[in-house]
DNA sequence: AAATAAATCGAGCGTTCGTTCTATTTATGT
DNA sequence: ACATAAATAGAACGAACGCTCGATTTATTT
């Protein structure tokens, strides 16, 4: 897998796995750290799929996989993704067939990749989770984190959650093995708190379920919460109110 | 709109919109009463989409309708609505291109025809909460048949959530609403209690918002909390544990 | 039982889809 | 400047799609 022009990536998912320890408190924070984003993302995506993809050179590749999947956010999140043809990305994009069919062997090659980024993220959040010291500040860092990272990505995450259908059977019930592994997640951390009394005794399943289905609401429908932030410290602003909503309902549920 | 064979339906909400006051406490209970189910169903869509409908005697049109709309459903749900080609619809219901088209004009009426059934169960849901007494009752209420609706209609309102987009922007945006008409009913509702001192002061949007989530999951992932519950007394016993999980959430954050 | 109406059948229509392929253009290396 | 390799263009292909329609079967009426 030797590149011609080799771009920074995140091939070896290891290789950012133990940043220096850090409590995240700002999206501005988050995102000087988190990887996946801008050329480097697609780069992460050139060579992890790189038996699929025909180009060679990484500047081509990263430049074409970044029109191909913007384009098919913009079209899928409106129609769905089995109702996007590649005609439609072939005019949206400005390549043609044969461009597109360099970077992709077949249509479904781009919700894989999708799936992938977001399987990623995933494992960067619970990480980064697992570094916090306190069980409730690491119930805080795996929510700030999930919030940061599914706002910058928020058409992967979107696109996977409605798209996952459109993947073959391994891939989505990995998907839905990352709800599950949220949730369980919680419930593992919300139960130790329990036990060692620093938490009120609760419906430990319930709040950790709750505490994933309001992240993948803030994804699945911004239009409820986000509106149209578009100034870096409204988007600031905005995140930080879901946050500090999400915290202050489970704190009062778990205040001893 | 003279029927050769009318069979009970609900064309007119209006006529189903006032029954005589009663608190709902269990599924059981509902069943009896709520009127979208079996025959009535189809009935019902038999009337209000007759425009759409070749056939023209209901005995024909009710069991076709219910073949097809099972078999969407079975299909679908696998890979979603545009996948399913009207051939597989044909196979799975055993029924011809022909018959299936004398009940149908077109692939995406059989969407508008869930997207009609959704709203009108949501509408029977919002009617009656509205009868119930005090605010909280009126809370529980709502709770209660909304998830008695949507355990009966699971695979309508599933449906629904995830084909959205492939109904024509008015019905999008209709279906959006119920959504938002749910989380600003529960708001008020909330706002009511505090503002009489019933209930301790929240954040009632924040609240409203987590109710609905948590109604949507119920029926969006059934393999989370409703497993392979196919006895009635089983059924009844795991609506009610996710109900009383819910209520207890929500009363732990209002009690004075 | 004949006559009429309704429902069903499924081959076939035109279209559009994902994908392929070759000619051409553009970039790279010497 | 030339040679070579890589990337792009877009016409063309077969398959599958939604949908139609005349022929046929089934049900109803007289």
């Amino acid at each position: 897998m030797t590149k011609l022009a080799p771009l920074s990536s995140v091939a070896d998912i290891d290789q950012v796995a133990h940043p220096p320890r850090q409590e995240l408190n700002s999206y501005a924070e988050f995102l000087t750290g988190f990887p996946l984003k801008g050329e480097k993302l697609y780069a992460t995506l050139f060579d992890r799929h790189a038996e699929r993809i025909q180009t060679q050179k990484a500047k081509y590749a990263v430049a074409n996989l970044e029109k191909i999947l913007n384009a098919t956010f913009e079209v899928s999140g409106v129609s769905g993704f089995d109702r996007m043809s590649l005609r439609d990305l072939s005019k949206r994009t400005g390549m043609s067939m044969g461009a597109i069919y360099s970077c992709i062997r077949k249509k479904e090659d781009i919700a894989l990749m999708v799936a992938d980024v977001v399987r990623l993220s995933s494992d960067l959040t619970r990480r980064h989770a697992m570094q916090a010291e306190s069980v409730w500040s690491q119930i805080e860092q795996s929510i700030r984190f999930h919030l940061y990272a599914s706002t910058l990505l928020q058409p992967w995450y979107f696109f996977l959650f409605f798209e996952t259908r459109s993947l073959p059977e391994q891939q989505q019930s990995e998907s839905k093995q990352i709800e599950l592994d949220a949730i369980e997640s919680f419930k593992v951390q919300i139960e130790a708190g329990i036990a060692s009394g620093e938490f009120h005794s609760v419906d430990a399943a319930m709040l950790a379920n709750t505490i994933v289905v309001l992240l993948e609401d803030w994804y699945l429908k911004p239009w409820k919460t986000q509106l149209l932030a578009r100034s870096p410290a409204e988007q600031e602003q905005r995140i930080d109110n879901y946050y500090q909503s999400i915290t202050k309902l489970v704190s009062k549920l778990l205040a001893v």
